[in-house]
DNA sequence: GCGACAG
DNA sequence: ATCTTGTCGC
């Protein structure tokens, strides 16, 4: 069972555009100030672990905005991208499309290998009702199967709730060219079984969240980060 | 050479 | 990312 113990909003200017494998350019530095807030406000909630919603290694320089959070914060983190990114040969083909229909159940995946053979992530049906997977990869400190069981077993619906939380959190932006940083971090208990979570599992219905007391909306576009965790066994990868 | 390619 | 239309389930 989980549980939203902080949570935090922000407008802020993003400087880079958005471009294909430069996303930890555009992202990051916002997301460290968050991180930065909360070590300030509340050190004790700092997150064991970061979920990003883009790719960790699964990157065209196998350095994606995943990897670069976790570096610059030095905590564990995992990326989970909505969308496959076409790197060294692993693109939407039709032989991609075979392997996503060969995923059964929920918690089943394939690896996202290189031409060379590198395994720089995995797809994973996180859900039962979601046909189309979520690409996972290292971020930072965390090993691929880990990242994946972990994202697994946070998962209600498709996307992981450290991430799902924050997209909802983020998306309600008053201008067309808004850009809002959310930092949502949930604990998590025991989950002995392993598996994923259950909508019982949901730790407080979607009540409405203020954007936040926004500054000038001298915003630009959406920033959305991550962040969840706490009470997780290292061991077994459950929550 | 051009387009596709996390958000 | 964002937008729109329609459908299904609790």
């Amino acid at each position: 069972m989980g549980k939203v113990l902080y949570e935090d909003c922000k407008m802020v200017t993003l400087n880079a555009p958005y471009v294909a494998g430069f996303l930890g350019f555009r992202e990051a530095p916002p997301l460290l100030q968050a991180l930065e807030k909360l070590k300030n406000v509340q050190p004790n909630l700092m997150p064991q672990v970061l979920f990003v919603d883009g790719n960790g290694l699964f990157h065209y320089r196998e350095f994606g905005l995943a990897c670069h959070l976790g570096v610059l914060s030095d905590l564990p983190c995992v990326g989970v991208a909505k969308n496959l990114l076409h790197v060294e040969g692993v693109v939407r083909s039709e032989e991609h499309q075979s392997q996503i229909n060969a995923l059964q159940k929920s918690g089943d995946s394939f690896p996202l290998a290189t031409t060379s053979g590198r395994v720089l992530g995995k797809a994973l049906r996180s859900s039962h009702s979601s046909i189309k997977p979520v690409y996972v990869s290292v971020g930072h400190r965390i090993t691929l199967d880990t990242a994946v069981r972990l994202t697994h077993t946070c998962c209600l619906y498709r996307v992981p709730e450290p991430i799902r939380q924050v997209i909802v959190a983020t998306r309600s932006s008053l201008y067309p060219d808004q850009m809002v940083t959310a930092v949502t971090r949930i604990q998590y208990v025991s989950r002995p079984d392993g598996g994923s979570a259950s909508r019982k599992d949901l730790y407080s219905p979607e009540r409405q969240r203020r954007p936040g007391q926004l500054d000038e909306p001298q915003i630009q576009t959406p920033c959305k980060g991550l962040v969840s965790d706490d009470h997780w066994d290292k061991t077994t990868g459950t929550c």
